[in-house]
DNA sequence: GCGCCCGGGTCCGAATTCGCACGCTATGCC
DNA sequence: GGCATAGCGTGCGAATTCGGACCCGGGCGC
């Protein structure tokens, strides 16, 4: 049997970068998980929860970018949520429920480490760390939720495509993104041509550059300028609420 | 010391309607709360929570509903969850984190049963039904926020009216409502005239009929036909969620 | 009885977004 | 090297919503 450090060495040999949510657990905690991860990857586009569908996995991402989408009856799309290297997917597992009424999809590629469901409730009904934590980040993500419904009704595309695109960039190492403005277009559950008017507008004043699926940042602070508050409010509280422990530099 | 019966014979007495998330507790699980329940008033109009403020009480409302508000800077609203007495406010004294960035304000008068968070929170650590529950009822909740997101960028006024119409008769005693036009723009982050305009059109169909501050429903099924999908979705999940329990008769 | 004010009806132009359609071009594949 | 196609630009008209303003009518308080 390894010691917790040498599970935290392995698991640190695997990845680049951790899920932070683990990562802020205590070694005893994850010692009792150790072996039951596995690592998987998260090509781009690939359906990770179907919207309706039961599920035995939890996904604790580390890398890339999971997208939480709710589909309507005529097929439009609209992204409540996203989740990366700080918080995990597939939060009714351990809430109750089993399902869940949206789709998850993998909006930027990159890697997580599995865990099937019983072995997380198991140590999750103990009421421990584990409890805490995974109900905290919950809590920050359902601000996340509200937020961007709100954000829907009131603000405009220009607006949520620099939020957008600033939740994206926190996710993702470097300042680019490879992402067409059709899929951006269904996140934000707009046409392409406002994705297209918003981000030409965008270049054209220097904030970013973009060609064929990629998206350079040039002016960060300046897309923070002009996002609306919905991306300032969340962070902040992603920070609030996992501040001790895997968002701290959720910067 | 009341047997859990005599508990349940007082608590019923003192309001007409009960909390349904209350009711579904065992006995046993209620007993350990029993005498620290306060009954209060919650008038039209009065806030329950401020946004961001702490607060040191959890609501389980009898009657009456309670819009969760979320604010944006420039002061416009948006409604992005009502409970009602199959519910609770307050979840975030059990999740984690205190606070909620959202403003929970009573949208048709009634009572609650408050509660302290301490006492909640001891009960709630023990990982007994009171915690499944209370989990359960906060997935259901994230439920009726996603589906808002969505409606509220792929959904007409006409339809969200409908379908708020519904969510509230839902919640209420008899067919009609107390409710004027420009409280339901606040809620659903509309302008005052779309109310106006969408609920004549109601009207001239015979749908519903208002005068002054006041909504009769004369045709449900109308309404549910003109209502968007997501009204069916959140009431069916919060069947599928809380049907052994409290929400066996949301219908 | 009088006047105030709340709740609601209506008209206006402007802005935004929608849905559809067509055109261009660089990348990648054969 | 030629060609198909994905990714993006652009130009419509239509629909919806917005913001502001003004009006009416009935209930309430004085």
């Amino acid at each position: 049997m390894p010691t917790s450090w040498d599970c935290i060495v392995t698991r640190s040999d695997r990845s680049s970068r951790g899920n932070r949510l683990l990562e802020a657990l205590p070694p005893e905690t994850l010692q009792t998980l150790h072996g039951y991860f596995e690592p998987v990857a998260l090509p781009l586009g690939s359906t990770v929860y179907e919207a309706g569908s039961e599920t035995s996995h939890l996904y604790f991402p580390t890398e890339g970018i999971i997208s939480m989408l709710e589909v309507t009856e005529d097929g439009s799309t609209a992204e409540i949520a996203v989740v990366g290297n700080e918080g995990v997917v597939g939060i009714s597992l351990f809430m109750g429920g089993k399902t869940t009424p949206s789709r998850a999809v993998v909006q930027s590629a990159g890697r997580a480490e599995r865990l099937r469901a019983q072995i997380l409730q198991r140590e999750f009904k103990r009421g421990g760390e584990l409890q805490v934590l995974l109900l905290r980040y919950t809590m920050a993500l359902i601000t996340q939720m509200s937020q961007t419904a709100v954000c829907y009704r009131h603000h405009s595309a220009e607006q949520q495509l620099c939020r957008w695109l600033l939740m994206s960039l926190d996710r993702l190492p470097g300042d680019e993104l490879v992402m067409t403005q059709e899929l951006i277009a269904d996140m934000l559950g707009v046409r392409r041509q406002s994705v297209t008017e918003a981000a030409s507008k965008l270049q054209a004043h220097g904030l970013i550059r973009y060609a064929r699926g990629r998206i350079t940042t040039l002016d960060r602070p300046g897309l923070e300028q002009r996002a609306c508050e919905c991306y300032a409010v969340v962070k902040k509280e992603y920070e609030r609420l996992l501040e001790v422990t895997a968002a701290r530099d959720l910067v």
